[in-house]
RNA sequence: GCGUAGGUGGCAGAGCGGUCAAUUGCAAGAGACUGUAAAUCUCUCGACCUUUGGUCUACGGGGGUUCGAAUCCCUCCCUACGCA
């Protein structure tokens, strides 16, 4: 059976493992590498679908828990899927709900985030203490994964056959196997037993998937765990790329995991040299420049993120000298755009003293035109590193923007 | 003019003899945010001093009672409402 997508390397880069490619699915291609933009809950958060492409998004990217949660994948597939049911035409993928497993259990209620700073060795080796007593909102067993809602407090059982059932009814284009979404401060063999999980879950993901022959329009991905270490990422890698059926393997991969910022570099290198170089790989929930560039070297084709969104509805901005928070006093009579160099609707149209004042002023506009340019922002950066791959000049556009971006600090 | 209720930090508004430099909200200043529990969260917010700490000036003005007053008394000024 052939995969619902086709992915075509263009251009590798020299001496690395990154590449430049094209992405071909259901509903439309994608150039790569390129960035997926986050759209949770089936839609992307004070944006329309027209200003998404405006803004030059290729693809969207929403969630299984949440959309199962409300309202409901049984009401997506009545209204015709994803794409459909939000008024996207262009590719669409969702998560597996692998990240909840993580968000609103062993991170639920602290400082634990997607990239972590803790490097304190001392933090990294102990055992899981079994903190029964920490509220959390999701539960990990052998066999899947109790939620409580978040909404109504209603409880829920995830399992592999769930998940890929879920997020068939919602109809993405490429789906994600389910998993176990690990933090860097778990000890080696919580992240042992954690692994075992994802990949038994990756391949009762594959065989339900492949069974239904409603899957045949969805491309699947596998998703590499092992926290940071070089073995355990290695042997997740092999796992999944070995592991087929009568009808085939995964479709591409999922890298994912809770990092800390040096494992963009390590751990990406360590499984993209493991993964089958034919397949498409994406770097999950990754999206600051600097882990873009990395990822990028480093052979990542996908990444999707809630930074830019999420920064963008609470006053942050990116501009190549670094972020700004538009809520700073100096910016209230600043009548410059937020970046000069920026061509995104948002920086064409309107100037930092009128940001400013949007969100003093708790304006719904505000979170719209600064996700327009945070959008805009990261996708063109993403845009631009493929172009310097296909234009041999990806370290020096590397070095002189990460010079400019961090200047400051 | 009489009566009543009030005047507290940028604003609103608690406190009603010591634990008050003063609860809380807003505003303001700053920070965080990486497969979205997120248009959210955290910190600061009288001044000065190097600190867990200390010193000073503060609850309309002035005076008093008291060991001690934002809190009680007197007086003046002001505000709102009611009656003339």
């Amino acid at each position: 059976m052939s995969s619902p997508i086709k992915f075509k390397i263009e251009k590798k880069l020299g001496g690395k493992l990154g590449r430049a490619g094209i992405l071909s699915t259901p509903h439309g291609t994608i150039q790569t590498p390129a960035f997926v933009t986050v759209g949770t809950k089936a839609t992307v958060k004070a944006l329309s679908p027209e200003q998404v492409k405006d803004l030059g998004a290729e693809i969207v990217l929403a969630n299984t828990y949440h959309l199962y949660l409300q309202p409901g994948d049984e009401i997506i597939k009545k209204n015709g899927g994803l794409g459909k049911f939000m008024n996207w035409s262009g590719p669409t993928m969702t998560d597996s709900g692998g990240f909840q497993v993580f968000s609103l259990g062993a991170a639920y209620g602290k400082e634990l985030s997607k990239v972590t700073t803790i490097t304190d060795p001392s933090l990294l080796l102990p055992e899981r203490s079994d903190d029964m007593d920490m509220p959390k909102l999701a539960t990990v067993g052998a066999d899947g994964v109790s939620f409580k809602s978040h909404l109504d407090g209603s409880m829920h059982y995830f399992t592999a056959e769930k998940s890929i059932e879920i997020q068939h009814n919602i109809g993405a284009d490429i789906i994600f196997a389910f998993d176990e979404c690990t933090s860097p401060v778990e000890s080696t063999r919580y992240q042992e037993e954690a692994l075992f999980r994802t990949h038994q879950w990756a391949k009762r993901s594959l065989e339900y998937h492949k069974s239904k022959s409603q899957g045949v329009n969805q491309a699947l991905f596998g998703i590499v765990q092992g926290g940071r270490s070089e073995e355990l990422r290695k042997k997740s890698a092999k796992f999944l790329a070995e592991l087929s059926t009568p009808d085939g393997g995964f479709d591409g991969f999922g890298i994912g995991g809770s990092f800390a910022k040096e494992d963009m570099s390590t751990a990406v290198m360590w499984v993209n040299s493991v993964l089958p170089e034919e397949k498409p790989r994406h770097l999950l929930g990754i999206g600051e420049p600097l882990d873009l560039f990395n990822g990028v070297e480093n052979g990542v084709d996908l990444f999707d993120c809630v930074a830019p969104t999420r920064m963008a509805r609470n006053g942050t901005l990116y501009t190549s000298d670094g972020r700004i928070n538009i809520l700073n006093a100096k910016y209230m009579g600043d009548i410059s755009p937020i970046d000069a160099d920026c061509g995104c609707y948002t920086c064409k149209n309107y100037t930092r003293s009128y940001l400013a004042h949007l969100f003093r002023a708790k304006e719904m506009f505000a979170g719209t035109l600064a996700s327009i340019h945070n959008l805009y922002f990261i996708i063109h950066l993403v845009k631009k590193m493929r172009q310097a791959i296909l234009d041999d000049n990806f370290t020096e556009f590397k070095e002189v923007f990460l010079k400019q971006y961090y200047k400051g600090g």
